[in-house]
DNA sequence: CTCCTCCTTGGAACCGGTTTCAGACCGGAT
DNA sequence: ATCCGGTCTGAAACCGGTTCCAAGGAGGAG
């Protein structure tokens, strides 16, 4: 008579060991006190029947999941992949496991956080490059789920985020020290979905560039998806202006690696003739050896989380936009103007 | 008398639409059918209400959680990125969403097949790059739970892999073509949780050379964890051999890697003195020109999900290993021998 | 007008756990 | 012997849905 289909059921543990469903759930738990002869019993029972309580009817009744959900776009950001990392280490010695959800498009957006909002799914969520929208950021506050926004700013949320203006003027600045004065720079328009950062970055452009006095031309601000194809193509156009940059700034690693190509394509030689330099410092940019700003990916994901797991325990978290540094990283894709 | 905290329930809806909760179900899953006044009534209700059905007590009630568990080793392993990619393609167009569970550890592992093996967490379940222990195994099958392996093979399970005997020979006989006669290996010690084809590399490398009537030299053959920086101490003793290996098969592309950066450090240049190539192929190995065995991550993951979904679909799918085709990708790192 | 369908609907059982609450049982004190 | 307190224990309510089943009501046929 052994229970070959399906799995055991508490009752059917309780039945067997001579007991109450209760007295099992307590053995379970390990809660109030049960005479060892009985949870002896008890466990002998469990054990004989292979049984594992059922996580979704234990879900429902404590109103908990022990889950994260974490939503973000995969594909559309190279660098999301490293803030999972973060997030999973900053998790890893709690009790919560992680859910991750991808969201590539507005569509699979909506899906994502009509599965989390209602906060039965998950007991938290990490939203992270992607900025919810209002709705749901209401529905979330209703529901009481714990939220926790990365790499993007929102006013009611707790957000871990870089300073994007800075950010793009310590790019520009570092090309200007290094004597350029024709400096291009490639901006990245964001899909319905993500939160606009590239935006701040220009202006932080703008900012080094009056600062030093340089005229910010508007044929040498372009802006295109964050597609490395994309980018190449506008480098592309870029580099055969009659009055060529000696200097680009990409707003992100993947643009500048499409500068790169087409810089290539064209026999411009980097960083002798042509100095690039992009953001993000994702892992494939030391193997290049690209020049970029580095902002902490992983760092980012591990805060989020912690701050999260604070939530979860029910201490309070400031609702506020809490800024991560910023790094010049210089490789070997910036030198000196060719002009100076 | 607005529901400001907490999230309405069936039974609020069916309160206020005065009807019962079974036409309010009726009316959600689109089921029997319900007098087009009614419908109207309960659909009024539940925006007055806001209301989004429980996803966990539909899971209790339906037996049924409409997602797909995948176990897989993040950190170890940089290619499951792209497997898990493929893995999302192949579930897009499905109802089902995806949980992703990281295995870095033998612990983290037992707690992911806890997680899902009950088969109440998930509706099915991808194991990628990881082995499950016979236990493991066991218990889903009496769960029911349907179990595809990616990146790894298991007898009673069906499994999507790639000739690894066949695709290290193919490695080592393209270094054979091009005139090498020292060729050296470096072979990757699996962590006990994971499956091990670098045997069958190592074993595609020996008949090679015998093949070519080359003798198997045991100090040309090391084997080490997959880190970077082992493999390149272990690259490192292999190029200080008196004599010296003009060209390296490393197990991964990660190892291969650590042996471009070894021989950097020595000063041999590639390919011109040492000609190296690796398995994989990574994204970052068309970055650095790397020589490499390509294997279909993404489509390993693509196909894993079909077959999962067919799966799924009730339909049955066969106990038996796909084998996924290899493919010589000749870059810049692999050369004709010197010693020629 | 009556009877019989068919359509629509609500009550209640069920999914598999947790927890409240009250009662059974035990030993020790009076 | 009786009473009291504390320890263990099980029945039942609950979490929030789905669905079986029986019943009410409307409309058509006889």
């Amino acid at each position: 008579m052994e229970p070959v289909s399906g799995s055991a059921r508490i009752a059917d543990v309780a039945a067997r060991a001579g007991v109450g469903v209760a007295t099992v759930s307590r053995v379970l738990n390990g809660h109030a006190s049960v005479r060892p002869a009985t949870r002896e019993r008890v466990l002998d029972a469990i054990r004989a029947l292979n049984y594992r309580p059922s996580s979704v009817a234990r879900n429902l009744s404590l109103q908990r999941t022990m889950v994260v959900g974490a939503v973000l776009p995969w594909f559309t950001n190279p660098s999301a992949v490293q803030r999972v990392r973060g997030i999973v280490e900053g998790l890893s010695s709690s009790p919560y496991d992680l859910m991750v959800f991808d969201v590539e498009s507005e569509d699979r957006q909506r899906r994502a956080f009509e599965l989390f909002d209602r906060g039965d799914r998950a007991d938290g969520l990490l939203v992270v490059s992607t900025l919810p929208p209002e709705a749901e950021v209401e529905r979330i506050r209703n529901a009481g789920l714990p939220c926790i926004l990365v790499d993007g700013i929102h006013p009611s949320l707790p957000c871990i985020a870089v300073d994007d203006v800075g950010g793009g003027e310590m790019a520009t600045r570092h090309l200007i020290e290094l004597g350029h004065r024709r400096i291009a720079h490639i901006g990245d328009t964001p899909p319905e979905f993500r939160f606009d950062w590239s935006r701040d970055r220009t202006r932080g452009y703008e900012r080094a560039l009056e600062r030093a006095g340089i005229d910010v031309r508007p044929d040498y601000v372009r802006e295109g998806t964050r597609l490395l194809h994309v980018a190449r193509g506008i480098a592309t156009e870029l580099l055969t202006l009659p009055d060529r940059p000696t200097a680009i700034f990409a707003a992100s690693d993947t643009q500048a690696f499409g500068t790169l190509e087409a810089a290539r394509a064209l026999g411009i030689r980097v960083p002798e003739e042509l100095s690039v330099i992009g953001f993000d410092d994702i892992e494939v940019a030391s193997y290049v050896a690209l020049t970029t700003v580095r902002q902490p990916l992983f760092e980012s994901g591990r805060r989020g989380a912690e701050l999260l797991l604070r939530a979860l325990a029910g201490r309070p978290v400031e609702v506020r936009t809490e800024l991560l540094p910023l790094e010049l990283i210089v490789r070997r894709t910036t030198g000196p103007s060719p002009a100076a």
